[in-house]
DNA sequence: GGGGTCATGTAATAGGTTACATGATTCT
DNA sequence: AGAATCATGTAACCTATTACATGACCCC
């Protein structure tokens, strides 16, 4: 187990999905991997392993449970303790109250438009934008069905943060389109 | 050298760096800190020799120079070639094109957001929209700065885009906040 | 004279990812 | 019968970070 493991980013998703319910590590895995495609990143076996010890370890997840299903490898339920409960607040919190610096790739890319001279410029763009618009519109499929299925809007806020976030990326790409076909944003040369 | 230094996500900061001008390892590394309150991430040194290293093997890169001043160690100035300068072109419209999945610390705290409860819940996050009015604010006055000294918008366009993501973010959480206290979020019981 | 910056090079460390190993169950 | 999934455990590998090593120059 590497020794700062209770540093690894991945260690509040793990605490959040044990909020929910005790769960053996494959489980958590699979849980990640469903809601992965807007809720959580990645996280490979390995990884996950070393930080449910680490949890174990610094008390704030315990064993709850083994089982047994035929001749399967037992498989070990984990749940939160009081302390993970804890500990889990306390990070939601100061991540809340603290916004981190998120630097996105595209906010690298956009930072050299330049180079890309204002045609082509302008033409990522515009294939950027329809991509963002698809996407929106899937997580609004996704939340509407959550929503009538009678999930509480509290447990989905994340998505409307989402949508959110890819509508006003949305709106700014498409005004400096506009201002590169109107020649509003110039284009000085040798840009880079 | 790693073997896939290429892939390294620091590539095209230094691509980008070399576009504007040769520069040195040491130098890059300076201008990187330099700008790296909002627009790079942190690199070390050990990566981005490792980096330049690759680029130079990829032919992207080359020896511009090689300056010595007094006994001090030589120091090698790289520039872009041109089968750099097209990559660079191709890496930057390819990540313009393509939205990856940027998934921000803060999105995982949201989806965690009834943990807190919701007289927590709404003072964290009225923290949070403080400080992100402190950010908008810095950002306003850095490139209301560099504008004035005559630097051509599309140079400082990234400032934009952040200042247009920070914003909307801020909205989104206040409307949030006033949710929580109209109490038009609701909160179920054991909340998670 | 001491501390900080300029500038590079390289070895050690530790973390995450990948892959190997095992074996039962279920579906086609 | 073969493939995919369930479920774990562990070792190898590769990468990035950190630290060590070197030495000149500049400012107080």
């Amino acid at each position: 187990m590497p020794r700062n493991a209770l540093e690894n980013p991945h260690v509040l998703a793990v605490l959040g999905l044990l909020l929910e319910q005790p769960m053996h590590p494959y489980q958590m895995l699979a849980e990640l991997r469903s809601r992965g495609e807007d809720r959580a990143a990645a996280v490979n076996r390995g990884s996950l392993y070393n930080i449910v010890e680490a949890l174990v370890a610094a008390g704030w997840v315990a064993v709850h449970d083994r089982q047994r299903e035929g001749n399967r490898p037992e498989r070990t339920i984990y749940a939160l303790t009081t302390a993970g409960r804890e500990e889990l607040v306390r990070r939601l919190d100061a991540q809340i109250r603290i916004p981190a610096r998120e630097l996105t790739e595209f906010l690298g890319a956009v930072s050299h438009l330049g180079a890309l001279g204002p045609d082509r410029a302008a033409d990522a763009l515009t294939e950027r934008a329809g991509r963002l618009q698809e996407r929106v519109a899937a997580h609004e499929r996704n939340l509407a069905q959550a929503l009538a299925g009678g999930v509480p809007r509290l447990f989905v806020i994340e998505a409307e943060y989402a949508i959110n976030c890819v509508r006003s990326e949305i709106t700014w790409v498409e005004s400096v389109i506009e201002e590169i076909r109107t020649g509003s944003l110039a284009w000085p040369t040798a840009a880079g």
